[in-house]
DNA sequence: GTTAAACTAGACTGTCTAGTCTATTTTGTA
DNA sequence: TACAAAATAGACTAGACAGTCTAGTTTAAC
């Protein structure tokens, strides 16, 4: 008689197991360069059962950045207090800014990209888990605070879109390329904070 | 007897069919989706004429997208008269923006970033090429404008690197996904000029 | 224990492709 | 015309890899 009734299958461990395997390895070595025997043994399974588990390797790639792409899914908690919007920018900037250079966002961002002409469907759930909804929630935000009449933004979502991409900085291409960047480590605190400056003396009134 | 010395002698015409063929192919499908009797059929030469010229696949690889960053280089002349920046920033925000955006430089960014961890020189020569140099010619802009006193840059590396930001827009990172963007131009003009007038209100003077 | 479903190892097919080799032809020069 | 460099077609090697197949094993449920 069973102890404890499992909480996953064997069959969904294995397939969890396969997942964890395709999402390693298409993210750090890309789709082409990632065979299905590869991932079968990194996974710990035999091929039959990854075919098995998800049919051809396209259907298991797209399967992969869903997975990822939910596994990031951004915390609106953060731009609940419209009153501040110097110091919750700031956090906000802070936050995000590391979000969107970590190693994790830029691989699972060049996989889409690398496999856009052949998978679209991927980047749309990748645009659409991510970048789209910062921009809803930002927006969303930004339409708070102008109405406590300190701030005024024309188009909120060209306000939204202008903060985010503020927070690229020179690092965010450079990380896309696979470029150096210590040399910007030093510098992106003092870029990003006056980035939050810049943005709001803009949209000030008076 | 020759009527005229050539232009070019048939082997460096030879060369420039393969390097022609080689861009156009390996920017449009991506590297590994290309195979070298492709090209050597695209540019009307035998295989053994494409690897006499250029040894293997990525060396062909690295000369195609070493000329085709070659190719388009930035002017300059844009930004020379400091005095009116509201204008000359508005036509270069138009110009840049189009450049950016174009199917042109997205391919050949993609190409890059798809080859990145196989092929980091190519990226360091894009870079240098493309944003380095913008980057630096803004810079020098930036600093020229500041010296009649109106505008005042606090540091102008980073303001060049926010404004080229700025001008991505919502479009850039969507063609970079190959996502559908029709329904962005509509705006696109109304979102650059509106840009270019944030930024300068952030740092005009009082 | 029996049974059925899931898993395993690994051989196998078919296809694709980088790069080489060979024998032949074209081209420019003298 | 003679020669040498360059180009050509196409056969060939060797390796990678998606996907299938087979025969045998493990697992869980009854």
């Amino acid at each position: 008689m069973p102890m404890n009734t499992p909480v996953m299958s064997r069959s969904e461990q294995k397939r969890e197991q396969i997942l964890l395997a395709a999402k390693e390895l298409f993210c750090e070595q890309g789709f082409p360069n990632t065979s299905m025997d590869e991932v079968a043994k990194l996974a710990g399974v035999s091929k039959q059962t990854v075919y098995s588990h998800f049919g051809c390797k396209d259907d298991l790639f797209v399967a992969s950045i869903e997975s990822k792409c939910i596994m990031h899914g951004v915390n609106d908690e953060m731009l609940a207090d419209p009153s501040t919007p110097e110091t919750t920018l700031a956090l906000f900037a802070k936050h995000f800014g590391e979000v969107i250079t970590s190693p994790e966002a830029i691989t699972v961002f060049k996989a889409c990209v690398s496999q856009a002409d052949t998978h679209p469907e991927i980047s749309r759930l990748f645009y659409s888990a991510g970048p789209e909804n910062i921009l809803d929630l930002l927006s969303d935000y930004f339409i708070k605070v102008a109405e406590l009449g300190i701030f005024q933004f024309d188009n909120p979502h060209h306000c939204a879109v202008r903060f985010c991409l503020l927070m690229f900085g020179e690092m965010r291409m450079k990380l896309e390329l696979g470029l150096d960047i210590t040399e910007l480590l030093a510098d992106r605190e003092a870029y990003l904070s006056g980035s939050v400056e810049m943005f709001l003396s803009a949209y000030k009134i008076n």
